[in-house]
DNA sequence: GGGTAAGCGAGACGGTACGTCATGTCTTGGT
DNA sequence: ACCAAGACATGACGTACCGTCTCGCTTACCC
């Protein structure tokens, strides 16, 4: 019996067809950047009519985000290096992400992902929960691991620290506001670590 | 004989025409969001024709960011305050800032701004030229002030300083990812100047 | 094993899923007026899967089609009035179709009929058989009483005089060209029968 | 000074436009028939915005009637041949229509026509005044010419006179319910005439 | 002080994309 | 096997804007 909502029946759902989509999001966003992305081009790329589109998700942008999503699912479980010596893990983790940034191809999707997420709150809230949360969890054990080793205030706020370490690398990357070099990741590991040394 | 260059004769400009499209521009990024402002709908609240908004900007980014930079213009020689106690005087300017970032009336100008910088580099340089450098400059003195009190490590980076300010609060504001709280502003503080601190 | 045709087995189907589109139909074409009918539509008023629709009819036209001439059928062995004055007879028979095209409740269904025959030679022929000749046999019949009866040449060319009574009534019908009155019919009627007079 | 009732200035058409568009028209009638007419294909093939067609027509009937009046304007001041013998004349003249109705070539944009002007009472109108009754007015002189030469009734009906002439042809046409031959032309003038004779 | 060339308002134009609706086909699950 | 339900590819709908263009008009500036 339908519940009248028109909301539809996921299990009728084609899955050739989201595959199809999702893939064509990807490609077109790297090929014309997010800003010229049309429903109707990626339509016409993936096979598929509109309405499928319309009828799966609310807008462009969640399609978007749904195209990098599938991409970093499955990162379940994820880890930090734990050699015992926070500064170095950090700045091994640091300067990977600063290389991740620098990489013209992550570029333009991350660009998208990025405005899209700060358009929408609800895609912010999905993001938070099925991408950001894991990872964020990880980095806050490999701290907690520190703090146990006296390598880092047993009081210390680590989501702020998280913050310290990642939104000035962040910003630098969203405006160009600065060169983004393993030095600035290990300015940024030095400075946070001093900020929440025991005293 | 024309150039045949297009370029327009900027001592010909209509005044009057300028100010009625920057103002229809931020009544309208006001009432109806950046993701639907149009230029055709400038146009007809400053009524003025199309043609003399493609005359003089480049995009429909170039006008918004015109919109705004024109409120914010007028910021020469700002300075912080200095009472002596760096600390405090951080609070307090960092408590105003977050301040302004909760007000809703902000809310929708700002993201239009930040996502038009964001997304075009030549924006982004005039923006970080004609409003990002003054107040940059007036922040960084007051540390160097500090820097002469020997409150802060004589050879502390000053723009890693502001970003360790700065950065994670943006954040905060932009994806929505925690709340923005006086203590927020203080703990900020509180760490950005242990991570600065004299050794 | 099936026979791959196609043809659906008559024996199978459902009255109920037949009654629930005829009615449903008519209901719509009163309702929404025949140019925004859609299967669609028929099938969702009816609470039938659209493919029953296209399981038994060729094409909406078919449809409409059927749900008049359902509407219609039973019109078997009709016969027109005989008072012996053909004039007379006529008259009242004319008039009683002025009528009949003058209420507006037949207005939408005719016009909806009227189109689907004009553009689908297969549907006119349907017509023609099953709706429109035992009606004009009648006509016909009672013209030929009125041969008999010296009343009309005998030799007249009784499907010319039927279009000759009828087609002018119909024309001001379709295209609105002059008021239907019984003024009209009788002028008919007179015109049409001294074209048809004895020697 | 804009009246804002949104109506476009005639001033300003392009008629290079029209002209592109009622030639495309004419052609998709003639190649795919009027239901599979559109007005995107028309837009296509006459290289034209779709909005330009909605600016200046109501609907898709309203181009398609005005692609074939187009065609047909001009004809003012029309008069029937007249060699004093008004059988003759009348023959002659049915005996062309009827030569017009059999082209195959007139098929298509009649019927379309046809069906525009039954479903749309104003183009009905339209077609009315500006086709119709100058043709209407041509054959009506020359009857009173015939009443004149005392070959109709003084008081006889001209309209009715013309419905008796050409409904029936026009409903064999539209509904081909019998064959449109020259001997059916003339049983159609002679019926009438002997329905118009003077006593 | 009269001509001329710019900016201006207006808005038509060829386009692209929007989000919706209906088409006719196909598949699933229920009877 | 038919049926209700409804997803699907397709394609047209009518609307909103895009950025370009062409109209008259006002408004300097230059001879």
């Amino acid at each position: 019996m339908s519940t009248g909502t028109g909301t539809p029946d996921p299990t009728r759902r084609s899955e050739r067809s989201r595959q199809a989509i999702l893939q064509a999001t990807r490609e077109l966003v790297s090929e014309v950047g997010y800003a010229k992305l049309s429903i109707e081009g990626i339509a016409a790329r993936a096979g598929v009519g509109k309405q499928t589109i319309y009828r799966w998700w609310r807008s462009k942008g969640a399609v978007v985000f749904d195209a990098f999503l599938t991409l970093s699912q499955g990162a379940e479980g994820i880890a930090l290096p734990d050699t015992g010596d926070i500064e170095a893990d950090l700045r091994t983790v640091l300067r990977a992400t600063v290389a991740e940034f620098a990489d013209p191809a992550f570029e333009g999707p991350i660009r998208a992902l990025t405005l899209e997420i700060s358009a929408d709150p609800e895609l912010a809230a999905q993001y938070q929960e099925k991408l950001a949360a894991p990872v964020e969890e990880a980095k806050r054990e490999r701290l907690r691991a520190a703090q146990r080793a006296g390598q880092v205030a047993a009081d210390a706020d680590l989501d702020l620290a998280l913050e310290l370490l990642y939104a000035p690398l962040f910003q630098r990357w969203l405006f160009r506001s600065g060169p983004l070099t393993p030095e600035y990741a290990d300015a940024l590991v030095e400075h946070t670590l001093r900020a929440l040394r025991p005293d």
